[in-house]
DNA sequence: GGTAGACCTGGACGC
DNA sequence: GCGTCCAGGTCTACC
């Protein structure tokens, strides 16, 4: 039995006339954490969701060779009647910056042309603002390897386990199979369990405590998320907001606004200051580096993150192939400064 | 406002 | 196999 044959539902979602999965979904480390799975074989990417049901599943994604064709979403483990179907593209849509401003791509492009061609303006994230900003936490104050163990325990001991069949289960072998923890499930787990369990060190009370803030509404002291993600809010209100939060400095603040859109800052970090060293030829020391960076993609306003992080990617795709043939164990776990000062 | 040191984990390295 | 050192952002105390 493929797992062809074993999908619950296979739903269509359009794409705008540039979008290309395999560049796209692999455009930001994100899809190399769990419960994110790209398959570099079938140019397919797995991902688990948590339907609004509290279910979880599984979507399988995959596009035909043009740019611009629909994705086909096949889901297992789950029953999806027309809501459930509706969740499923909504969240793939975030997810994957369908629902992106075509023209703010084309203003993007026109100030910085070196990726027009290639096509690039689009990056990666996850299905809510809340797993963006616990996957930033994650990724602050350890190498590489350490978020993707992180959030793969996060998923295999918090999240939802998607409920499967013995042969379907035998059938998608390899594949993930927890969700990733909702802000409920987090705010109720227990500090050592985050610990010992998750290996999220001195990160799991304010793992912890982030998630309370997530479940509260805005009038009990919770995350306005409507307030932060209306474009209308200006750029300093909204990070004044999220470096109040706990576990949240500058660099992770400025990581969550570009993964919210807003491209404006620079989250810069010691990757930020080795590129700036070699490939920018930057001299004098780390925070001064971090300055000369800022100034140098100044020029390019709303887009300066596309611009930087896509300088930052083709320098791994030159030394490491493109990115959708990154194994996840292997390649896709080579990204911390120090490894790529010797690659 | 700037700086030093603690916070934890995992990998590299030397013995 | 064991111990030591180091990388990695945030937070707090202190000047």
């Amino acid at each position: 039995m493929s797992a062809a044959e074993t999908a619950g539902a296979v739903i269509s979602i359009r794409t705008p006339r540039d979008y290309l999965l395999r560049r796209d979904a692999c455009s930001y480390g994100y899809f190399l954490l769990a419960p994110n799975y790209w398959d570099t074989r079938g140019e397919t990417l797995w991902r688990v969701l948590t339907l609004r049901t509290g279910k979880a599943a599984l979507a399988r994604v995959r596009q035909g060779a043009k740019a611009g064709s629909p994705l086909r979403v096949a889901v297992f483990g789950a029953a999806i009647d027309r809501d459930g179907r509706a969740d499923v593209r909504a969240q793939l849509s975030r997810m994957l910056r369908l629902d992106e401003d075509e023209r703010a791509a084309r203003e993007f492009h026109a100030l910085d042309p070196r990726f027009a061609k290639p096509g690039r303006s689009r990056l990666m994230r996850s299905p809510s603002m809340f797993e963006d900003v616990i996957k930033t936490v994650t990724s602050c104050n350890v190498t590489w390897p350490s978020t993707v163990t992180m959030n793969a325990r996060l998923c295999e001991v918090v999240g939802t386990p998607v409920k499967l069949p013995r042969r379907l289960r035998e059938a998608l072998a390899g594949k993930p199979v927890h969700a990733f923890p909702t802000a409920g499930q987090l705010a109720r787990a227990r500090p050592a369990t985050l610990r010992a369990r998750c290996r999220v060190g001195y990160r799991d009370a304010r793992i912890i405590e982030l998630a309370r803030l997530f479940t509260l509404p805005p009038s009990r002291g919770g995350i306005d998320q409507t307030r932060l993600q209306d474009p209308r809010t200006p750029d300093d209100e909204v990070y004044k907001t999220l470096i109040d939060l706990p576990g949240i400095g500058p660099y992770a603040a400025a990581n969550i606004m570009q993964l919210m859109g807003r491209y404006a800052r620079l989250p810069l970090d010691t990757e930020s200051v080795r590129h700036g060293k070699t490939v920018l030829g930057l001299k004098g020391s780390g925070a001064a580096i971090m300055k000369r960076m800022a100034r140098h993609y100044a020029p390019f306003g709303a887009h300066a993150f596309r611009s930087y992080w896509f300088e930052l990617w083709e320098f791994y795709e030159r030394k490491h192939g493109p990115s959708w043939t990154w194994e996840r164990d292997t390649t896709g776990r080579m990204f911390t400064a120090a490894l790529l000062k010797k690659g």
